[in-house]
DNA sequence: CGGAAATCATCGCTTTTCACGATGTCGGTC
DNA sequence: GACCGACATCGTGAAAAGCGATGATTTCCG
């Protein structure tokens, strides 16, 4: 008795707006009995009557008693009535996402992903994140983009290999591969030390290139700029070759390494052990499709 | 399974606030599998988890749907808190009350019967309307002061018999009684023809009296003005002599009548098949109260 | 004035649900 | 690997929901 219940209310709300305990009951799709007595249950967790039942034909009327219980219960089944819809927009993948990446890693994929999810979800609340913390780590994000490992407990899928290719002036190499040897002592733009690039300089130097990085720049366009200015080459993976357009630019030439080195690999992770929402477990599909197609039309 | 239960929402908060099933199982004062099955059956409603249970020692954690079941459970057990406390201030009398008066019928006793409610119940919120239709009804007012019959499904109470008396210039009668017979023809101010006045009129005439009325206002203070300025004389219930000080007047003088004419009789009406308020059963008590002591007074 | 109609309350009755205690299961810990 | 701690599950008795039938009132109408 230390409760009201939703029931009982909405049996109060629907005999006030009928006046008729019969007709309320045939709304509500029970029996006059059962409405009568769910009345009776409201009125001893309330401790009064809320309704005066003045017999005959004669309409039942709220009591002032009901007349507060009236407007309380009709905010307390509304509320309820939002937690359904809630629940439903949440079920139809409406509702808030996290998404981190770091650098330029998902300058490809991202924007895709992110595309194609409004598309499929217009009332969607996506936020993304850039920080770059020391250490990796997911933090309270819900999907984390990044190409190396994330520290905690984390379940992640590859979405693709980027692979490494030199970028260099037109002309300062000839077309085709080439060697890692070539580029000992050679003067080189990079990326910062973060993410997979201490892999990869590391896998340079065992394959005999020990280049002289005269810039290091998190910024593509600054360092394609430096090495049109022929400051130097850049070893840069392949996706973000095609972010920047490089392809097409007539003043850069794109090569491939022998030996080429380990692919960088780009990952999406998430938390482990946890439910995931709807829409991330969408985002989650679609950025696997996205690299896919892309990985394909390398 | 078409709605949730507040049940199910408690137990479920809790155990969010308190990352456990057990714990929150105590703070409920249910077993460990009673809220286990609460969720359960929460889960079913919504047709989700929302809670990871990661086992072990580890806390469980609410889903991202457990999220927005969460955010819009809290708001429906405050809710429910707050009609539950807003029953427990009705029945402690707080609320509202319509009462009407009408002309000064009450200028004496109602002062002292909202005061003395006010009093009582600090947080109550007592409206006056001083509305005046031909036909005098009770509409939507919990409680009506009024000297004559009322329209509707009525109850009422008699608060006091209110004598008529003469009132005149001092020294216009010899002290004391004053026969109705020497009212023919005489000039006279008086009230309006509503409420009890055509009553009194024709108990006037019924004695032999047929006074000329020269001036009719429902302002007591005009009236008496009248009669200080020599206009005529007065029959006026004690009750608005009292309220307007006049035995304390020595320009003025006050007689009864012989024979007397039937008092003046003030009712409190209220709706009739109707439970009142709390508030407005006290105020009853109060108004038969004062009444009784003003009565008393006389 | 008496019967018909409408309305809500009440009484058994069946089905469902609630809450409990005991037991099972799973993961982490020593 | 045995032992916790924590949640799920199972079986049981009590409570409640809901239903249909019946009863008590009141109004309406002849």
């Amino acid at each position: 008795m230390r409760d009201v219940e939703l029931r009982h209310l909405a049996a109060f709300v629907a005999i006030a707006e009928e006046g008729s305990f019969g007709r309320a009951a045939a709304r509500l799709g029970y029996t006059q009995s059962t409405v009568s007595q769910q009345v009776a249950a409201l009125e001893k967790t309330v401790g009064g009557s809320v309704f005066d039942r003045p017999g005959g034909p004669r309409p039942a009327r709220v009591t002032p008693l009901g007349a507060v219980v009236l407007e309380r219960g009709r905010e307390l089944l509304a509320r309820s009535a939002a937690l359904g819809e809630a629940v439903e927009r949440f079920k139809a993948g409406d509702g808030r996402i996290d998404i981190g990446t770091f650098q330029s890693v998902s300058s490809v994929i991202l924007p895709t992903v992110i595309r194609r999810l409004r598309d499929e979800h217009p009332g969607c609340d996506i936020r993304l994140s850039e920080e770059e913390p020391d250490t990796p780590q997911i933090g309270q994000l819900d999907l984390l983009f990044y190409d190396g490992q994330v520290d905690g407990d984390v379940e992640r899928v590859k979405l693709l290999d980027d692979p490494y290719l030199l970028v260099a002036g037109a002309g300062d190499f000839p077309d085709g591969p080439v060697r890692l040897a070539r580029l000992d002592h050679a003067p080189m733009v990079a990326w910062p030390l973060d993410c997979d690039q201490p892999e990869m300089e590391e896998a340079l130097a065992r394959g005999g290139a020990h280049p002289r990085i005269v810039f290091r720049t998190a910024v593509n366009d600054a360092l394609l700029s430096m090495v049109r200015a022929g400051l130097g080459c850049a070893v840069l993976p392949w996706l973000a070759l095609r972010g920047a357009n490089v392809e097409a630019d007539p003043t850069l030439s794109v090569h491939e390494l022998r030996p080429s080195l380990p692919a960088r690999e780009i990952y999406l992770h998430w938390p482990a052990g946890r439910t995931l929402s709807p829409l991330a477990s969408r985002a989650i599909e679609i950025a696997v499709e996205v690299a896919g197609d892309i990985s394909g039309s390398a």
